[in-house]
DNA sequence: TTGTATGCGTTATCAA
DNA sequence: TTGATAACGCATACAA
């Protein structure tokens, strides 16, 4: 095996209790001494065993959280804000003293190999997007203390949720742009499930609040194949009696939408002025005009997520809890004042 | 403390070997003894110590990766290819049953802080991105086994370094360009260092090889604010007798480029071809018309990083080596065959 | 200030 | 197939 304390002790004609010592910084070592102890150390290149260092110490903490992506696509996982999740939990976690275990795990049809990370129990606790498909799986997950970020739903997973606020923040976008005199909105998502579903909420409920125009006929949330444009969304909008003076999407999708608009001869923000969500760093400020948006804060949710997780290791039996996250509105130029 | 075998072994009514055994799976175990002591590690809630599990074997691996990223400025964070090293490099990390420790340190000055993964030394080597200013942190970086992510230059570490070829890169930007007819070819950077140089040498020796106009009047590339347009490199541009067909930069300026092109009246690529670089996932698309880029296949330069630390590790004394990962054209819109 | 002896939780050896 | 006991490398009371 390897060079232990009793060779270094040999070595420098000491004890190993003294070699122990100036390991651990301990001050009661003499001069001499703890200089031929370094000196024997240096020389046969020694590395303390640091699973025997701890194996005194209770062991039930590992000191080590992961960050765990399940099932989530490749496409998606270069999404804007999945970074600023990363970001935000690691930095809370390294901020604890903590070390952050970082994984993706991809469950296939057949197999139901588990990660390492929750086989071997390395980890306190498990800060997770998306969520395993498989029962053993679940069942895997379940050990640990966890936190999910901003579920989309159909997860079966039993833990605290920290969720972006989707509704409030469709709401506060509804009131910043009735606040500037509009009064049709219309609301445009590639996909009828997911977070679009908490938008509407927001949205129908600001309508009402507002005293907006906020009717089924300007909600244009459908299931589209992802390659195709929005030239249906606009086609539709801009059939009816009164198209709107707004639109409301997600950042990504806006650029889709700003192109189908140009197609049509209307500009932005004099003809329609448009409203994203997520801020995507870099994103917004590359389409002319700069794209407004709502900030989902998204390195606050990956930090919201750490500090809840801390709470619920210290108190297991809390009942789970979903926190709201708010975003905030970034002024751009892609909305004009009616 | 908490449960151990010997706890286990008395409630079971066997010895401390029999419950080891059956802790490791040794078929040698009698059935019976086998149930008894399964009910009574699942009765008492059994935990078994990790540490002193490994403290027989050869102990100086620890299965750990560290994935470090230092001094990476907030905005740098959420360029679009950190992702995708983060991405290539986790998944080579876990393919080989290792895990990933992801971290972000941001020296401060007068503060020499190092990052307990480098202090506790539970990881067996580093991929890092960017490097330690403070001379003791590098000196703990040479400690490990590491390998160096696209270091821009300015690192005084001691390393491998798998870099993206951006020489060659736009080298096959040029020849892209030339084989569509174009013979006066600018390239533009808001910055004049960094890699902005090694694309300088692949844009003039392809300027020679091709036999193109790749005069000093066509390299804009010059130290700018951030929040600063683009409007001075097409001024410039566009003040000289003949002005370019085609223009080279990153994708991110190109967004800058797009709006004081579409300002001065010019139309892409009607009258000026652009090829970005980077090829920023939902980016590329997001621009009208979608811009044509070069992929850097960033994923496989934190695979590749991966690979070479891994032989690193097997090989302590092998000399450094630059690894050289090249980039391929992704067609869009942006190009007109003159 | 230093050395000795014992304990940490587990695995491995050897005899039964 | 099982049990008793000696390692494993380090930390730490206790004695000197």
């Amino acid at each position: 095996m390897s060079v232990t304390i009793v060779d270094i002790a040999k070595k420098a004609t000491v004890s190993v209790g003294t070699v122990s010592r100036v390991l651990n910084n301990n001050p009661t070592v003499g001069l001499k001494h703890k200089q031929r102890v370094m000196a024997a150390m240096a020389e046969m290149n020694f590395q303390p065993n640091r699973w025997a260092r701890k194996i005194q110490k209770d062991s039930t903490k590992t000191g080590q959280i992961a960050l765990l992506f399940i099932n989530v696509e490749e496409s998606r996982m270069h999404t804007s804000y999945m970074m600023q999740y990363i970001h935000g939990a690691q930095q809370e976690i390294t901020g604890s003293g903590r070390k952050c275990l970082f994984l993706t795990w991809n469950e296939t049809p057949g197999d139901d190999a588990i990660p390492n990370i929750l086989l071997d129990g390395e980890i306190d606790g498990i800060i997770m997007r998306g969520y395993p498909r498989s029962e053993i799986g679940r069942q895997w997950m379940e050990r640990y203390p966890r936190v999910s970020i901003n579920p989309g739903g159909g997860s079966m997973i039993d833990c605290d949720c920290i969720m972006v606020d989707y509704q409030a923040g469709t709401r506060l976008r509804m009131e910043y742009l009735a606040a500037r005199g509009h009064r049709r909105i219309a609301i445009v998502s590639p996909d009828e499930t997911g977070y679009i579903q908490s938008k509407l909420i927001g949205y129908k409920q600001a309508g009402k609040d507002f005293g907006l125009d906020a009717d089924d006929e300007l909600i244009q949330a459908h299931n589209v194949p992802p390659e195709s444009d929005f030239g249906w969304a606009i086609d539709n909008l801009w059939s009816l009696a009164k198209p709107p003076t707004a639109i409301l999407s997600n950042d990504y999708s806006c650029g889709g939408i700003y192109k189908a608009l140009v197609r049509r001869g209307l500009s932005i923000p004099g003809d329609v002025s448009i409203i994203g969500c997520d801020n995507s760093p870099n994103y917004c400020e590359a389409l002319a005009p700069e794209l407004t948006s709502l900030d989902i804060c998204a390195t606050d949710v990956g930090k919201a997520a750490v500090q809840r997780l801390f709470e619920r290791m210290k108190n297991p039996e809390d009942t789970n809890r979903n926190i709201l996250i708010q975003g905030r509105m970034v002024e751009r130029e892609s909305v004009r004042k009616l």
